[in-house]
RNA sequence: GCCGGAGUAGCUCAGUUGGUCAGAGCAGCGGAAUCAUAAUCCGCGUGUCGGGGGUUCAAGUCCCUCCUCCGGCACCA
């Protein structure tokens, strides 16, 4: 049994969850739940980001300390990720005690490996609003985006890390490593970033202006930059580091502890690939860590614009679609309609095609074939061969795991779907209702019953990773003990199982009239 | 401005290293069937593969050029 780990950013925790935190990690728990259902050990790592000075005003904003405020919101998305089924491992917070000494003690090992210096960062400053402004963000005025008013240039002493020490070497990497950052369009962009002189990273801020944060190790006048601080709860979590050992024996270089470390993956939006492809490896460098293995990053849901929206002014949020169709159907809809790595566009109309399609195709098979068995073989799949299917189901394997191996997910579901499409084509082909009627069809009828309930069985499996709940459902009609993992579906064995005819798996939906 | 990507049927898109590659799904039209959620299945496309030029026996598929659209260009989590 292989290991993976997999992780999603930490969303910050000054915002509700929105559609952007779940895309990202519906895409994660998919991802999860294949391995899982391959036979993989997956360690699936979620979380929040609780420092910084946007909670800390916040929180004061609310009357609340940071910490009752990340509270709060830590449970806001841990609630929301159980309704949309997400099957995180461990959901880590960076103001944890284990992460707080984690962060330390790999500053440290940074210090102590001399790549860090003090020096004085220049940046706008907003008095009103009390932070730096970036060049995009204050515009050719030179004023601050929120209120309007000059920002200034000052100076002040800051913590850096010698960033630019490592270029070359990450160049190398990404050169040597053509699959590190998918897709391709987000590698050449990470190379083009590259092509410039990097800068070296500021990584601390005043505690006199921010103290809502984890104190520089050799410095408590300072916190530690909040992206410094996030990025290394994948550390934290994969229990790479013993704060608590000596430093030679904390688990950087040399031998490594047991562990999760390095992660198979992370996944992210492209507005943080920078972040994620950049900052983050060269600080691993630095503190004499390898690199993750895969780095993924997502693109954007952008609503469709059409005349009518524009003139009506609706705005449909995709989270809310949950509660009209179910959680199952937007997983689906979101992973089926997105080719991974690229922006999609969300329309109402696309979103009904989409669970049409799950309705019609999928839905109706299993209803069809269920209601055959009982109705044919008084809901005993009978013993014939099943074997109907034997190549096209074998191709829809292969290709759905292509697609997912390859994370072109919506591929794999594509073929998952063809699947279904092609079982609907066999019950034509068969017309196991003529068969039924001829005296001697019996045979026949077996083989189309047993073949249609196989492939069944197949379809649970490829779709309960987008589809748990349903998938289990299906299993669960078939009679089988559970939905069947992939090294089960080679031999899975049909006959004698006992069918229930319920209601449809995905009933009659849609939008309320306007 | 610099770098990168994309422009293929009404819509969303597939199209490895150039040679049945002119395709799929949806929508539309016609038909079949009745096990099923009026759900399914089959048939039907005269598309300048963004424009122009070039290489080649042969180009959505390579080269040049032009047009249009999009993305990225750091400390904002």
């Amino acid at each position: 049994m292989s290991s993976f780990y997999l992780t999603t950013p930490i969303y910050y925790a000054s915002g509700e969850p929105h559609i952007g935190h779940a895309y990202t990690t519906i895409l994660a728990d998919v991802l999860a739940r294949y391995r899982r259902r391959a036979g993989d050990d997956v360690l699936f790592l979620t979380g929040t980001d609780e420092h910084g000075q946007k909670i800390q005003e916040a929180a004061a904003a609310q009357g609340l300390t940071p910490l009752e405020l990340c509270d709060r919101m830590a449970g806001r998305f841990e609630d929301v990720w159980e309704t949309l089924a997400i099957s995180h491992d461990r959901f880590i917070r960076t103001t944890e005690a284990e992460h707080i000494a984690v962060v330390a003690a790999l500053l440290e090992r940074l210090w102590d490996n001399g790549f860090i210096y003090e020096s004085e960062y220049t940046g706008w400053y907003s008095v009103g609003q009390e932070r730096y402004f970036t060049e995009k963000e204050i515009g050719p005025e030179r004023v601050d985006p929120i209120a309007g008013e000059p920002v200034q240039r000052i100076r002040e002493k800051n913590y850096f890390f010698r960033m630019s020490h490592f270029q070359d070497r990450l160049i190398r990497h990404i050169e040597e490593n053509p699959d590190w950052i998918v897709p391709r369009t987000r590698r050449n962009e990470v190379l083009g970033f590259l092509g410039r002189p990097l800068e070296d990273l500021s990584i601390s801020r005043p505690r006199s202006r921010i103290h809502w944060g984890i104190p520089l190790p050799w410095d408590a006048g300072h916190v530690t930059y909040v992206w410094v601080d996030a990025l290394i709860n994948y550390v934290t979590a994969s229990g790479a580091i013993d704060p608590d050992a000596a430093p030679d024996e904390r688990g950087f270089g040399g031998p490594p502890r047991p562990s999760r470390w390095p992660a198979d993956l992370h996944l992210m939006g492209k507005d943080i690939i920078t972040t994620h492809a950049v900052y983050w490896p060269t600080l691993l460098m630095g503190a004499d860590l390898p690199l993750p293995r895969k780095i993924l990053a997502h693109g954007w849901w952008v609503v469709g614009e059409t005349k009518m929206s524009k003139s009506i002014g609706n705005v449909v949020d995709p989270l809310a679609l949950r509660r009209l169709f179910g959680t199952d159907a937007v997983r689906w809809y979101l992973m089926r309609e997105m080719p991974t790595g690229q922006d999609a566009s969300y329309t109402p109309e696309r979103f009904l095609a989409r669970y049409d399609e799950l309705r019609n195709i999928f839905g109706n098979l299993a209803h069809r074939t269920l209601s055959m068995v009982k109705r044919y073989r008084a809901a005993t799949v009978p013993d014939g061969p099943a074997d109907g299917l034997a190549r096209e189901t074998a191709d829809a394997i292969a290709a759905y795991r292509r697609g997912l191996d390859g994370y072109r997910l919506h591929e794999g579901f594509a073929a998952a779907m063809k699947l279904a499409r092609t079982a609907n084509g066999f019950v034509e082909a068969q017309e196991p209702w003529a068969q039924a009627r001829r005296p001697d069809g019996a045979a026949e009828l077996d083989r189309t019953l047993a073949t249609l309930a196989r492939t069944l069985g197949v379809l649970a499996c490829l779709f309960e990773p987008v589809m748990p709940a349903r998938a289990r459902q299906l299993a669960r009609r078939l009679g089988l003990g559970g939905v069947p993992r992939f090294g089960d579906l080679e031999s899975l064995e049909v006959g004698g199982l006992e069918v229930a005819v319920d209601a449809p798996l995905f009933p009659p939906a849609d939008f309320p009239p306007a």
